[in-house]
DNA sequence: CTTTTTCTAGTACAGCCGTGCTACGAAAAG
DNA sequence: CTTTTCGTAGCACGGCTGTACTAGAAAAAG
């Protein structure tokens, strides 16, 4: 067989370009053209991998989740449980700017659903798994068993988790985050305390 | 002088086609032709009121932002104090079509913002008038003055509000939102209670 | 009436879009 | 070597885009 290019790297490079775009450019900016050129080859080299748009999209959101699921089991264990949350749900938040160029690459997607339906089915899947990482972190932390009080918890969790998140990605990039750590630090302690109750 | 038209109803014509296309078809489809096609007008009538598409877009958004701001000053006052907010909290939840589309129009017009700035700034004032509600509920609940705490208590409630209305859109049309009012009543109970300590 | 101005209707243009398609080069297999 | 296959390069097509423009209909003002 002939020469063979690496396709999980040739598709990550897409990906990437493709984030890069959406971050710089918005969704409305991100055409067959634009990527291919953003990621340096030419268009038929992109449908030679991504046949066609939606599957191009479909891929980049796909692998934006990933990333951002492999940092958050990367999160090295702590002594103390609730520093050990806290690491955790500093990943949910856009801080860095990796995770803050998946958030605003998360949105524009969203707004894409309606032309390509997988990119919703997507979605709800990385929610529930952003809920259920919640609720274990709930469960980690009260170390109660799974009762309804828990289910409501961790949902309160993802809710403030994912407001907060929405707030930092609206102000300024270089604006001091602490207020939200803050708060998501002080839900995690009052989540804490409330595990002898 | 000429025959003239209720420019301001044309203009909320127009902006109300935007919505009904961004419901149904995305961002990515609402063009000066569509538009005007979705509101019975000709392309010409429609750049007659709106000159570019930017404009378009920067009316129909502000429009929600105005309709949701008089849904919520609408509010008619309840004797208990937690049932007052509570309502009001309710009209920043996606329960109702109306909100539900208006929520949807707000995150798509953010995906519009590197295309159109004037967007940014828009979604920018919208929530920090949300922002200032919040802050003033938490007042309201617990009849305390504005301090820090205050503050943090707003802007956690706004946390939990827009997470909580991001999770209702990403769920079915038809699905119980139960679970979420349930969890805000109980925030808006929670901040009562802490009014007297 | 005529004049004046607003609005409608439609054409035109340059440009980008996704996708289908062909032609060619490079490298592994025989 | 030749053959076979993968990847690259790029052209072409129909369609949609925003915007500029003209021509005419409609109605108020004189």
């Amino acid at each position: 067989m002939p020469r063979t290019i690496d396709r999980d790297a040739r598709k990550a490079q897409l990906a990437e370009a493709v984030w890069r775009i959406v971050v710089e450019r918005g969704i409305g900016a991100v055409s067959v053209r634009t990527v291919a050129e953003q990621a340096g080859v030419v268009v038929g080299s992109l449908r030679h991998v991504f046949p066609t748009r939606a599957e191009l999209l479909e891929f980049s959101a796909e692998l934006a989740v990933e990333r951002a699921s492999a940092r958050i089991r990367a999160t090295p264990q702590a002594d103390d449980p609730l520093e050990y949350a806290f690491r955790i749900v500093r990943h949910l938040l856009p801080l860095e700017p990796d995770s803050r160029a998946e958030l605003e690459i998360w949105i524009a997607l969203l707004a894409e659903s309606p032309v390509v339906p997988r990119l919703a089915a997507i979605r709800d899947e990385a929610n529930q798994q952003v809920e259920d990482l919640c609720i274990q972190v709930v469960e980690f932390l009260t170390a109660r068993p799974r009762d309804e009080r828990t289910l409501a918890d961790g949902r309160r969790l993802h809710a403030l988790v994912d407001g907060l998140a929405f707030h930092l990605l609206t102000q300024p990039r270089d604006a001091d985050p602490a207020w939200a750590t803050d708060l998501a630090r002080e839900e995690l302690t009052r989540l804490a305390a409330a595990s002898s109750s």
